[in-house]
DNA sequence: GAGAGCTGGGAGAGCGCTCTCTCAGCGTGC
DNA sequence: GCACGCTGAGAGAGCGCTCTCCCAGCTCTC
């Protein structure tokens, strides 16, 4: 019964060679019961269900993905970092740190939770790493690809394409490439932002804005623009942020030297709203009532501190979920086109306008 | 040349067999090339490489998985959420967007990166993902585990160490577990805090708490409590938070209405600061003037928004790249007991105290 | 100059699983 | 009554890789 050391077999996981020899069924049959396939005598199944908890079996990932050729998994990219951010570690640490970044996580384990899948965090954000991603996904060690570019010229999408690799972006790249992406009508939400602003009556609007190179920021702008010009405000000052609140905080400053009459500010997301509303405290300005401002994203940066942000708030999650529905699809009906969805966004009120 | 369709070897991925056979080698040599054991010649090294480019070869995951018995993938585990915070999808939405967590994965990934391993994200806040985390781990889709509870009385540790899993925690869990972690000197942090408040010359300080049953949180307390008590303060009023903004706010709202005289906060993390800080604003308390607020972590949140936190700093990056590289040497002597690191924490000086 | 020791490389046995192929057994329909 | 299907189950061929053997051809040493 009881030995100084445990044999081989009660050590070493236990595999379908077992199961099969404890339920006195072959192989086959004991993988069909596991994996649900019918055609199996349902006491058998009873036995063999007996056996797979004797052993205390648990099927080897790794054999299996050798046969069927799924890893059961996905990458989820934070791709196309480290524009001018200073040095490598802070700028990982910013990304990760991103509020925005948590919900996109979020939104994508909510989705892929149902199927049993894991991701598998990978960030590229020089060609080593990018060269890594590529080589991860191609040594099928996931599934395809979800990316989230924080910057635009970013290759990997089109590296991805090249190589043939199921992806799914979140933000629509730059130039336009067949590949799925799910978006939010940045475009409209800058008007969102505009609207409201000449509605409370906003006589000198001024705005933050992304970087040039990010599409995204680039639409916001468009956007807000368009409406103001609309509204009888044919031209708004601008000054360009990195999406960090360090960034918001300069652009602040800067517009403000600019335009000391300044009463409204858009700002391409909260971070750097909340860097504005830092500036704007310090200069003695009151928020909403000399100043109004407006964020983007509806991250948790818009609530924490005071004052909290109105702001127009895309839906992260339901994208991100999204962004993962359609890799699914993808990888079950590889021939089919790519997909883009476009998401609305919607204007939040709180406190600063 | 052209042919309608690309035959069967154009289209699969090249194999070891390919690289071989255009190399001209046995499989075993090209194995030998690729993994860098030495006794091949160099002349025959650089005539498999060449096959090597030439086919495009990129070893399989799975198959050398199966056979090494690594998975060269890790599990980085966010265990024991959800309390008692309300819906499943914002309690997920709060844990990735937390920005301490955004810390860990920075960390981990910064000592993950050069192992070419990459962290698998998974989330045990309930028995059926907690299952699933330890069916992953068995199956070998992980070689092992990193561990962030949120909550104590989180069972995953037990279990883990019950299936004979490798695994380190972020943070000690409730009772000694022989287990490994790495944890932050959390009664120093709050001695920091309370000789900082206390040195201000602060009259009535108070505290906000973390849960109870989070060691962490006890430990703060007791340290923050113990200094006040040398500093002659032998009871300091606390309220109970949970972690969160909105539990700093609600916590903060009762303290200064049973002590309307309070100037001084210690709060066992920066988000509760945070909440603090707007109720505070709220309440017409000018800080530091008025009131000296501490926080904990020196997250993201300490320096988002006005008056930035003066607060207990934990070096988490440091911390979670330490908790990885135990990981790894217990990977490689699976006998060796296990190891605790303990940090020490700083006081960073910012406006707020 | 023969046995010993080394080095470079091939053969081939698995790793644990899935899945096709095969076949036995048992109704059915004309 | 016989060809035909259909169901349930086993045999066995891989999936692509690593790694242990084993052997050929050297160089040494006594």
């Amino acid at each position: 019964m009881s030995r100084a050391l445990p044999s081989a077999a009660d050590r070493k996981t236990a595999t379908l060679e077992d199961v099969a020899r404890v339920a006195g069924v072959s192989r086959a049959t004991v993988s069909r019961v596991i994996n649900g396939v019918r055609n199996v005598d349902p006491e058998l199944q009873q036995t063999v269900r007996d056996a797979v908890a004797a052993t205390g079996y648990v099927p080897n990932g790794a054999a299996r993905s050798l046969v069927t050729g799924r890893a059961g998994a996905v990458a989820l990219v934070v791709s196309g970092t480290g524009a001018a951010v200073g040095d490598e570690e802070s700028t990982r640490s910013q990304v990760f740190t991103d509020p925005f970044f948590g919900r996109v996580v979020s939104g994508v384990f909510s989705a892929l939770r149902p199927l049993g899948v894991h991701p598998v965090l990978m960030l590229a954000d020089d060609p080593a790493a990018r060269e890594q991603v590529l080589s991860y996904l191609r040594q099928g060690n996931a599934d395809g690809a979800l990316v989230v570019s924080t910057h635009a010229e970013d290759p990997l999408p089109a590296l991805l394409l090249a190589a043939g690799l199921p992806a799914v972006l979140f933000g629509r790249p730059d130039e336009p490439l067949p590949l799925s992406c799910v978006d939010v009508a940045n475009r409209d939400g800058g008007r969102l932002a505009a609207d409201h602003l000449a509605g409370r009556g906003s006589l000198l609007p001024v705005t933050i804005a992304g970087p040039a190179e990010v599409p995204a920021g680039r639409d916001r702008l468009a956007g807000f623009r368009e409406a103001m010009a609309r509204r009888g405000h044919p031209y708004v000052p601008s000054a360009e942020g990195n999406f960090t609140q360090a960034g918001g905080e300069a652009a602040m400053t800067r517009l403000l030297a600019e335009h000391p009459s300044l009463d409204g500010v858009f700002a391409a997301n909260d971070l750097m709203a909340r860097g504005a509303l830092s500036v704007l405290a310090d200069h003695g300005r009151r928020v909403p009532e000399d100043v109004a401002v407006v964020g983007f994203d509806d991250s948790s940066a818009a609530t924490v501190g005071r004052p909290q942000l109105t702001t127009v708030r895309q839906p992260v999650e339901e994208m991100a979920a999204e962004m993962t529905r359609i890799l699914f699809a993808h990888l079950a009906e590889p021939a089919a086109r790519p997909t883009s969805v476009l998401f609305e966004p919607t204007l939040v009120l709180r406190a600063s306008a």
